[in-house]
DNA sequence: CCGTGTTGTTTGTTATAACAAACAACAAAA
DNA sequence: TTTTGTTGTTTGTTATAACAAACAACACGG
């Protein structure tokens, strides 16, 4: 029997707190160096701090948020040295994703969807919406990991992006403007179509050096990243 | 002033528990497939739910344990499809991380300390010590993953062991006997000392990809793992 | 014999209160 | 003025109880 019902489904409290953490994470909401207490977050979200405490102790754990004395969570603040280790390991990950993506087969409309985003992105920085820009440049980049068909690769992965999350709202539009001479990203499309493997790896490690070696370059003489000066 | 007092320091509770059933995962003292409650786990600590809900949580955002219906903790029967992935992202990580070590100096006094723990794993073997050999083991590995100066790095790469836990005693003492035709760990580690990168990943990638393929030869037609029968 | 509704048990979820450690502000003594 | 001790507040930790959803066993009716 089927019917036009839909699947009921109540998400815990502490799944909806993560979520919630993570997306503001992720989108750099958060200055860098803030501590969260629980009871504060607790009063935003309305609850107790029962199911806070579960979604703090996730996001800890998946190393999102460090935690400073006495266990508290803190929004990292990413020195240039961890920004560089991040850049290794996301390299490694990343190009290996690309990689496995590029030596299998895939229907035309996942290319198809694809480019159409790249076109999409094009449009968003010529109009400097950077937050969408941002959005649809995740998407594009994932949709790429996910043709690995590696679960567990695409998950770790996400893992490293959410890791940057505190630093993404670093990037100004100038940037991502000035780098689209060479655009790596349809490179690498391009060369998965064409089952180039070792060229799907390097245009994403390319992709990925050029943006860390630009971040790198806010650091200050402790190491420290700091946000640019908004013209 | 100094003294002979040590630092004072306190563990909380759920720090505890996750360290015990970390171990245990990792030890693959846990039978794949079992469901862990809540308060079963409890009245084993001889605590109340709440710090193991915190040590589950944590362990199940690292993916080490996945959450089955109703959020349960249940202890991964990984397949032989994911044993592979595990494989490729292993292999990706740790290969680097192998990379990296090679292209740094390092003390005499780290060489001679992992060449000394290789004998020691001589010697577990032959005297088919399988628990002490496989603690030694991974001492060793991660001995020379901390060589890369990466924690980041070294952080993941103990995530994935960690997932590969639940398996790890389905390996035989047979198998590691029978393998150590060729040693990958000593070729690895005078790669390393030589400054041979590319070496020193070759060597630990197939350190990897012999244990998985003996791994993936125990699961059945399901694709499910099996313990292999003891003689 | 099979399907259905009921009931009791198990188990994760959440709120709350008591607790202890750490921190900050302030006061007292050198 | 500087240092030290005290006190009040903040904040993570833990136990406990009430709750709700899911599951299993069982009884009832076809």
């Amino acid at each position: 029997m089927t019917t036009s019902l839909k699947r009921i489904e109540r998400e815990p409290l502490w799944d909806l707190a993560h979520a919630q953490l993570r997306d503001a994470l992720l989108a750099g909401r958060f200055e860098p160096g803030t501590v969260l207490t629980l009871r504060f977050l607790a009063e935003q979200f309305g609850t107790s701090i029962t199911p806070v405490r579960d979604a703090v102790t996730r996001l800890v754990a998946q190393g999102v948020l460090q935690q400073g004395p006495r266990n508290s969570a803190i929004v990292p603040n990413l020195s240039r040295k961890e920004l560089a280790d991040l850049t290794v390991v996301r390299c490694a990950l990343e190009g290996r994703a690309a990689r496995e993506a590029a030596l299998q087969k895939h229907d035309a409309a996942t290319f198809r969807q694809l480019e159409e985003r790249l076109s999409k992105m094009q449009s968003l920085i010529q109009a400097r919406k950077l937050e969408s820009y941002l959005e649809h440049h995740r998407k594009f980049h994932f949709g790429i990991y996910a043709m690995s068909s590696i679960p567990l690769l695409v998950e770790t992965i996400e893992n490293m992006w959410l890791r940057c999350g505190p630093v993404l709202s670093f990037v100004i539009p100038e940037y991502v403007v000035l780098l689209k001479g060479w655009d790596h990203h349809t490179a690498a499309l391009k060369a998965i179509m064409a089952g180039d493997a070792a060229r799907a790896e390097a245009e994403i490690v390319a992709d990925i050096t050029e943006a860390a070696h630009y971040l790198g370059g806010l650091a200050d003489a402790t190491g420290q990243l700091r946000r640019p000066v908004i013209p």
